[in-house]
Order: C-alpha cells, then sequence, then structure tokens
DNA sequence: GAAATGCATTTAAACTTTTCGATATATCAG
DNA sequence: CTGATATATCGAAAAGTTTAAATGCATTTC
C-alpha cells in the first residue's frame, strides 16, 4: 500500500523537467552520479545537488556514496507501488 | 506513448493534498460536482475551481457540463499511461 | 422577472520552489 | 602537503503556486 503523503511526495519529485530527465537517464543507464546529472541538465552544481535531494527525499532514487562520488539509482520498488496505485484509480 | 511533457503536468496536478482527495473520491464514487469537489476539500469555491482546472487542464479529469451543473470524472486512459510509463521505469 | 445556485475570472497576498554565487568539507592525485 | 574534484549547505533573488475576497455570468426555481 501506499500512503497519500507518499503519492503526494513522489509525483512532486517527478513533476518537474530536470528531474524527469535524471530519472529517464537513471532508467537508461542504471546508474549516474551527480557530475553526471550536471552534464544532463546543465544545471549549477548546488541546483543539481538539491534536485538529486528531492529524488532522494522522495524514495524514487538511491545514492550510495563512495568516496567522493555519489551513484545514484532508481528505486524500482517506489515507482512499482506508484505506478500500482495509479493502475488502480482507473479501474 | 507519454510525453515528457505530459508527465511532467499529470504528476504535477495528482501532487497536491486536495487535488489527490478530488481523484480518490472520483475513483470511489465514478463522478462528483464541483460543489462535491468543495464539500470535500473544504476550500473556497474558486480555490477548488482553480484545482479542478489543474486537474481537468492536465487530461487527468474530465469535465462535462449540463446545465449550470458539471460532473467531474476521471480519465482512466492517461492514469493507464502514467501508470504503465512508471512501470516501465521499474523494468 | 427576482432570487438563488453553480461555476469562472480577476486580483492580490502568502507561501513554496527554483536557481545560482559563495563557501565548506571531504577525498583523491601528485 | 597542495591542488583538484565531488558533493553539500547557506543565502538571497526570481519565478511559480496556492489561497480567498470580490465580482461576473449563466441557469434554475419560484
Amino acid at each position: 500500500m501506499i500512503e497519500p503523503n507518499e503519492i503526494e511526495k513522489t509525483t512532486a519529485a517527478i513533476a518537474n523537467k530536470y528531474r524527469l530527465s535524471i530519472l529517464l537517464e537513471l532508467a537508461k543507464k542504471g546508474s549516474i552520479t551527480g557530475t553526471g546529472a550536471q552534464e544532463i541538465t546543465g544545471l549549477s552544481q548546488p541546483c543539481v545537488s538539491h534536485h538529486v535531494k528531492l529524488l532522494v527525499d522522495s524514495g524514487l532514487v538511491v545514492s550510495q556514496k563512495t568516496g567522493r562520488c555519489q551513484k545514484l539509482s532508481l528505486n524500482k520498488e517506489v515507482f512499482d507501488k506508484l505506478a500500482g496505485f495509479l493502475k488502480k484509480l482507473s479501474e
């Protein structure tokens, strides 16, 4: 089950063109770094850091830090839960 | 297929507690009126009108006007498309 | 036709999000 | 140790969203 609060957070996290482009790249590549996200979006580093934080806080994205690099990847369980909720609404 | 732009619009439309409560009520009841949406949310009439407009503009909700009443209902195809997109991301 | 009802629009205030420059911290390379 | 790289945080400006009061406009009811 998914809580209204989690639905709000995850949909809000998706609802931005730069964050969406990061998510699409993650789906395509499996994982990227923060610097990779910067290259994709063309935004400043602090701005990307902020967007990545929103994605991670929403639960949609997982960040594993090794050394100074972060490895970002999708939390597929959360996508599944959200997709399931939306599918159920349309039945 | 669903365009990034449509993903942004629909997820943004969902990402609000009042709009989400309207969507949940629509899923439960099949349809409600603008006045019904007002009762559910407890918001002012212009504010609800604005939220309903966002939902309709996003394509998630359909409004059929008969006389002075509007009948709101879910556009299940759009929910399906969005759910399908999210499901695909998590594969 | 007058009053009431349902919804839309305008306007303006309050609030939130987005953005970037500056700065901080930690790690890695030489 | 020094300089470079990756990321985080702070602060402030700009842009966008949310809200309600006031008003407008059809449509229904009496």
